[in-house]
RNA sequence: GGGGGCGUAGCUCAGUUGGUUAGAGUGACGGCCUGUCACGCCGUAGGUCGCGGGUUCGAGCCCCGUCGCUCCCGCCA
């Protein structure tokens, strides 16, 4: 007989009864009788329940057992009586009953328990990592992390992408973000950078003429955390393809997409391929942000024509882009609630306040004494002729804006955002569009989950698509890049290479082949066709600010390459970790990744980062120079 | 760098208007119990109320400072 198991714990069953087994595990939970003691043994496969009486010989070594202890169970499988099946249990037809105990370790009284399905604090998790991951929930996200890793695989596999291994220890790309550095012994005063993502090397590969590249690809950024944002280290799928246009990109990361959703989804629907294309600036009108959760339902419009009118008399609005946010059913809401509203977007969004009209339906007994302005705007917008006026009921909006608009105005308002009896519509306004825009988002979101019109299992999909190539910024007044800035700009060539610092307009309104993968409002991906000509490369720093030698010098590798006969070239690089968490219905990535850091970018269990010895510092050519306490 | 929340037994939490010896559940330890599967019952141990200062006759509670964790903004695909 093995030494340690002949069958896993989650195996036995009621063909196995009679047979003679060992099961090695942990004591997953103790329950002494007095004349019959329990063992449930856990292992990574399932818990099998064990049984042993206290005249059997093994009694008093399997008595010793506590919580976690790791033990080695030898017996024989008997059926259990009708009246004891667990039928939660998948092994719960049979149990062993010990003939034989070993302890092969023992544990000390626990930080945190195994058994149970509780919350404990982050830092205790994080400490003892290897205790939480013994744990149900913990130990399947990241088994499910594995197979969604290796689903992946092999469908891009099967779509004729090849993986290959691009340098962790290399030179710093310019992502955006901070890098991490490691100092270089053999070249003092040098370091290498840790890739932000394999971004210069994948095109690189593509020059080389390997046509469809893919990498379950590490990424460091030294940036801080979010909920959904690991600090230092998270996973791309990263990718990359030749002589492709856009759609070809999407027609290949879709079907990646929906079949590896489709495969964990457990009953969740998934948007069918293809996702629905929307562009950047579609998407901050109609949902003030640009990664729409398009499960919720609330649409935003554009209503700063009805605010300029000259019958509309609200000063607050005037000279502003007004956008309103239709909050279905929230008429019924009271005062309390609006003024909630109102409160959060003074505190938290930084606004004025948010305005709002509450529109009710009011019924009245003959068409004629529908108030005459309403029946006007009613015919003007094509709602009801005067003379067919049937109906007996009509939208009245009311709240602390309806008095400063007209009857014409309200009915407009209601037509655009498209709002019935029973809806509130909020307004955000701002001299800047952007603003406006932003803060009609953040509304948005919080009024589909305030009202509950977000619906759960449902994995909803967009391409957010044209991007802007360049912003303004207001700070440092000069162009930048909006995203990534090897995107090949939408603009001919000729054109490109001719602008000039004083076609400013033109710069800003230019887009790019730039594009961003979002499911349920969360930021899958971003990606690009690539700018693989080295002109308009060079063109594109220049307007972003940067000389042309600084360019050459800091992209060499990728510029010399492109002088050598570089195929256009595209791709995107979807991040693993979000997309677990999705699929594991999580809102913490660290509820899906195995050894996780806290949010100050810190170890807890492994004790990083600490001090280097002097030894360490000195063959690496650095002293620490610590920042002033006071 | 800024803002919100939290910090009481190994763990999860309660703790009234500032008032006697800071409680419960769970875990640990001991005892009883032959069918449980969150077993049950009895008992024991376990506390620098994050830390420092202040107000007060008296502080877990109020005030100031500080540290830690977490969520968010900045930053970052």
């Amino acid at each position: 007989m093995h030494a340690y198991r002949t069958h896993t714990c989650g195996e036995l069953r009621k063909r196995d009864v009679g047979s003679h087994v060992r099961l090695s595990g942990w004591v997953n939970r103790r329950r002494d009788h007095g004349g019959l003691l329990f063992i449930d043994l856990r292992d990574h496969y399932g818990i099998t329940q064990c049984v042993i009486e206290p005249d059997a010989a093994a009694f008093a070594e399997a008595d010793k057992a506590r919580s976690e202890w790791v033990l080695t169970l030898t017996g024989k499988v008997m059926a259990r009586s009708d009246d004891t099946i667990n039928s939660d249990m998948p092994t719960g037809e049979v149990e062993l009953r010990i003939k034989e105990a070993v302890v092969q370790s023992v544990a000390q009284e626990l930080p945190i328990p195994v058994f149970g399905d509780l919350d404990y604090p982050e830092d205790t998790r994080l400490k003892y990592r290897f205790l939480d991951l013994r744990r149900e929930r913990l130990h399947e996200n990241v088994a499910l992390r594995s197979k969604v890793i290796s689903s992946i695989r092999r469908r891009m596999i099967e779509q004729g992408f090849t993986e290959f291994q691009t340098p962790i220890l290399t030179a710093s790309s310019p992502e955006g973000a901070r890098d991490f550095l490691v100092p270089s012994r053999l070249h003092p005063g040098k370091f290498y950078a840790l890739p932000q993502a394999p971004q210069q090397f994948k095109q690189l590969i593509m020059v080389a003429g390997f046509d469809r590249y893919f990498q379950i690809a590490p990424c460091f950024r030294d940036e801080d955390a979010r909920a959904d944002r690991s600090p230092g280290e998270f996973y791309q799928l990263d990718l990359e393809m030749s002589f492709v246009t856009q759609d070809d990109v999407f027609a290949a990361v879709e079907p990646v997409l929906h079949g590896v959703f489709e495969e964990f989804a457990e009953g969740r629907s998934v948007s069918p391929a293809p996702f629905p294309r929307i562009a950047y600036d579609e998407a901050m009108l109609k949902y003030g942000v640009d990664k729409p959760d398009l499960r919720n339902p609330i649409v935003i419009a554009d209503v700063t024509d009805v605010f300029a009118r000259a019958d509309v008399a609200f000063k607050a609005f005037k000279e502003k882009t007004v956008r309103a946010i239709p909050a279905p059913g929230a008429a019924a809401q009271p005062r309390s609630w609006f003024d909630k509203m109102d409160g959060w977007a003074r505190s938290d969004m930084g606004a004025p306040g948010l305005g709002y009209i509450v529109f009710e339906e009011e019924a009245v007994n003959t068409p004629d004494s529908i108030p005459a302005a309403i029946a006007n705007a009613m015919e003007t917008h094509g709602v009801a002729k005067k003379s067919e006026l049937k109906h007996l009921r009509f939208l009245r909006g009311k709240g602390p804006i309806a008095k400063f608009l007209t009857e014409e105005a309200i009915q407009e308002l209601a037509r655009l955002a498209n709002v019935k009896a029973g809806d509130a519509l909020f307004f955000s306004a701002d001299a800047k569009k952007n603003r406006a825009a932003l803060l009609a988002g953040a509304a948005r979101t919080r009024l589909g989950r305030e009202l509950g019109l977000i619906p759960e299992g449902q994995f909803k999909f967009c391409w957010i698509v044209d991007f802007p190539m360049y912003e303004w910024n207001e700070d440092e007044k000069k162009i930048e890049f909006s995203h990534n800035p090897f995107s090949m700009p939408q603009y001919d060539r000729e054109k490109f290479l001719a602008l000039d610092a004083k076609d400013r307009d033109a710069i800003l309104g230019m887009k790019a082949y730039q594009y961003d993968i979002v499911c349920n409002g969360i930021e899958l991906s971003s990606g690009a066709i690539r700018n693989h000509d080295p002109d308009v490369m060079l063109k594109a720093f220049e307007i972003a600010g940067y000389a042309r030698e600084e360019t050459e010098r800091k992209f060499a590798g990728m510029l010399n390459a492109f002088r050598y006969g570089a195929p256009p070239h595209g791709g995107t690089a979807p991040g693993i970790d979000r997309i677990v968490m999705l699929i594991a219905g999580v809102e913490n990535l660290r509820e899906v990744t195995m050894f996780p850091m806290n949010q100050q970018a810190q170890d807890l269990m492994m004790n990083a980062p600490s001090e280097a010895s002097l030894k360490q510092l000195r063959e690496l050519h650095i002293r620490v120079v610590l920042p002033e306490t006071k």
